[in-house]
DNA sequence: ATTGGTGCAAAGGATTTGCAGTCTA
DNA sequence: TAGACTGCAAATCCTTTGCACCAAT
């Protein structure tokens, strides 16, 4: 179901072997933030992963987390989720799935709706393709 | 088609009108702004409201613009788009439609697609309900 | 040696906030 | 007069950048 078939939690091996996978080359920061990334499918701020990954006792620095999640987001590794105004998530979950956004409390979880893929493609300008397809639903808990 | 049945361009009589009809006193500056809104449907920056605004003649604060903006989000008079990482987007277009947004320009376009009211609607946990549902197709040129 | 990667601190830039002044019912 | 609104400037805070140092081929 997913194009990477990750099963959760990856380990370091597999996380290197992943890194190679897209053509990224296994530094020692970078296999750190990634193991951390794919413990479990999640929603992670850089913030959060800085914190995470210091604080399971590794070396890095702001500016790399920064620089490893634009290199990952753009190889596709994780997906970028812009939704909350206050700060980019990226998503390690690998399957196909939506979001729902809690406008009140900001929270952000996964859903999975087959029926989804009933979404027809849109008709194309010229010359480009697409990427992916976001779907978000904003939802109020009032 | 559309919830408020607009004909763009919104003469200023019909942005008092439409204001009051999402309860929000039509001060000066806000009928300024909403007026230059709804010329026609349109994805804006703050930044390009003030500079359009101020550009038409019209004296309004930078901290107005980001008040109100916040304001119309938030009563349903505009739609906030958050695709860019650099920066808010505003979308006066009230149809029903759905974003191509292009990962290499920037740009930001509207779809629209009857095919795509065949998404089901998620199951919701306990509470909450749906405020809307957006849908970015996320395009590259290259 | 050359290229790629990292880290620090400073810079950048969109948005928010505090607060005083203004308007309006 | 009270409450709502506006505007200015300062503050905030996420993210990017410049640049020196380090690593690997």
């Amino acid at each position: 179901m997913n194009t990477l078939n990750i099963t959760f939690p990856l380990e370091r091996s597999d996380v290197v072997s992943m890194l190679q996978y897209f053509k990224i080359s296994p530094t020692r920061q970078r296999v750190e933030i990634a193991e951390y990334l794919f413990q479990r499918p999640q929603h992670l701020s850089a913030e959060k992963i800085l914190d995470g990954v210091t604080g399971a006792g590794n070396r890095v620095s702001r500016a790399t987390v920064y620089n490893t999640m634009g290199l990952f987001a753009n190889k596709g590794v994780v997906r970028e989720v812009l939704i909350d105004r206050e700060r980019v998530f990226y998503d390690s979950n690998p399957d196909v799935h939506q979001h729902l956004y809690n406008v009140d409390t900001g929270e952000l979880t996964d859903v999975y709706d087959a029926q989804v893929n009933l979404v027809s493609e849109p008709e194309l300008p010229e010359g480009v393709r697409i990427i992916n397809t976001d779907i978000v639903y904003k939802v109020t808990s009032k």
